[in-house]
DNA sequence: AACGTAAACGGACTTTACCCCGCTTAGTAT
DNA sequence: ATACTAAGCGGGGTAAAGTCCGTTTACGTT
């Protein structure tokens, strides 16, 4: 009896083709976001401009909008590299507080740049993509509240309703029109920069003692 | 010279007819809702139900978001009521921190209970529904916030951020299966408790005094 | 009451996401 | 090497969203 490489469970590896195949297709999506942005980016365009099947590209993605999930994860990877192991406040190193704040900035910052990518990767119909990034936001500003002391808070739901003041603005409620803004006067900073500021605020609140809740 | 009835600008109301068959397809919508489920509310089957042409489905609704847009609307309109002139708590005559609990937690509420309308309303590449609930549970938050001697935050970040902590878990994050879960054991509260209990908890916090923001 | 016009209507047409299933091929076991 | 098989591939087919434009109709004007 030949013992299994992987233990099962794992639904065995992709083969080596469609791995190929995958790759091919999202650099082609990307090139055609570059080129012709997120509307131009069809499914039958998709598959005959990387030369495949149509069948070939729901094959490895599962819908439109799982082929912007798929270029997310691959930006968030990065993203996730620097909280995982960059300098603080961002990496590990600094004060719990700090890396909270530096963190919601640096994802503010993330989304904005990818907000094209981002919207198209909601997709209406369903909870929130499957290996996408909003878990691992939620893990890791679960994780920073854990070194908190907050006292009896319910840090899983808090984290949630975290998650959702750092994501839900930029990807359901601000215009992109909002977001271009380039600052019209002189004393009023990009929308950007006050979500930014927004957060840090709220930050600070939450971690400053107080007199703690109110119910039993 | 005739005077105009309404000031130029209001694009005119709409003609009777219009109006009619923009209740009739409400209500038809509804019916198919209730009867077949949110699968089975396709435009070309609205239109047939109703006896009208798709042409006027698209006209009166613009797109098929549009419908459970303008059915999420209807279902707010009573709740807004209770908000405006309500017995308080939720209503006007309670101190600002507790009008803003008691609404979360109603909003809560009337998202679980309208949560199959509601993420059908969102649209994706979109940022939010134009006449819909959310530009209104934001100012709403908004005024509130106004009444609480907050120091120097940026209001209207905060209630950006507070919609969204409200919004987007039941909207975004949470599986229909999690909110469905009718408590395994016995200890564990619903969900829906636990993101309530949150609100009321993550609102204490913000509303506490504490030495206030850090920067300048 | 007759008229003019902007709005509304209908339904064929186009586009696009997504399904299906017979054929091909990578990876493995003999 | 050869054979076996599960995974992958291709592209035609279906259904549903959204568009267009010629026809009809409400409603203000004369």
């Amino acid at each position: 009896m030949t013992e299994p490489l992987v233990s099962i469970g794992a639904p065995r590896a992709e083969r080596a083709d469609a791995a190929r195949n995958r790759q091919h297709l999202l650099a082609t999506a990307r090139a055609m976001l570059a080129g012709q942005g997120a509307a131009a980016l069809t499914m039958d365009a998709l598959a005959e401009q990387a030369g495949l099947g149509k069948g070939t590209v729901f094959r490895r993605f599962g819908s439109r909008a799982g082929i912007f999930q798929a270029l997310l994860d691959d930006d968030e990877r990065a993203f996730q590299e620097q909280v995982l192991s960059g300098p603080p406040p961002l990496g590990p190193g600094a004060p719990a507080v700090d890396r909270l704040i530096a963190y919601g900035q640096a994802r503010i910052d993330f989304l904005l740049r990818n907000r094209e990518i981002a919207r198209h990767a909601l997709d209406g119909s369903q909870p929130i993509p499957a290996g996408s990034s909003s878990p691992l936001s939620r893990l890791h500003i679960r994780s920073l509240l854990g070194q908190l002391d907050l006292g009896p808070a319910d840090l899983d739901v808090l984290a949630l309703q975290l998650t959702a003041a750092l994501d839900a603005p930029l990807l359901l409620y601000l215009s992109t029109e909002t977001l271009n803004t380039p600052a019209p006067g002189r004393p009023a900073p990009a929308p950007l920069d006050r979500v930014s500021r927004g957060w840090q605020d709220l930050i600070t609140r939450i971690a400053t003692p107080g007199p703690g809740p109110a119910r039993p």
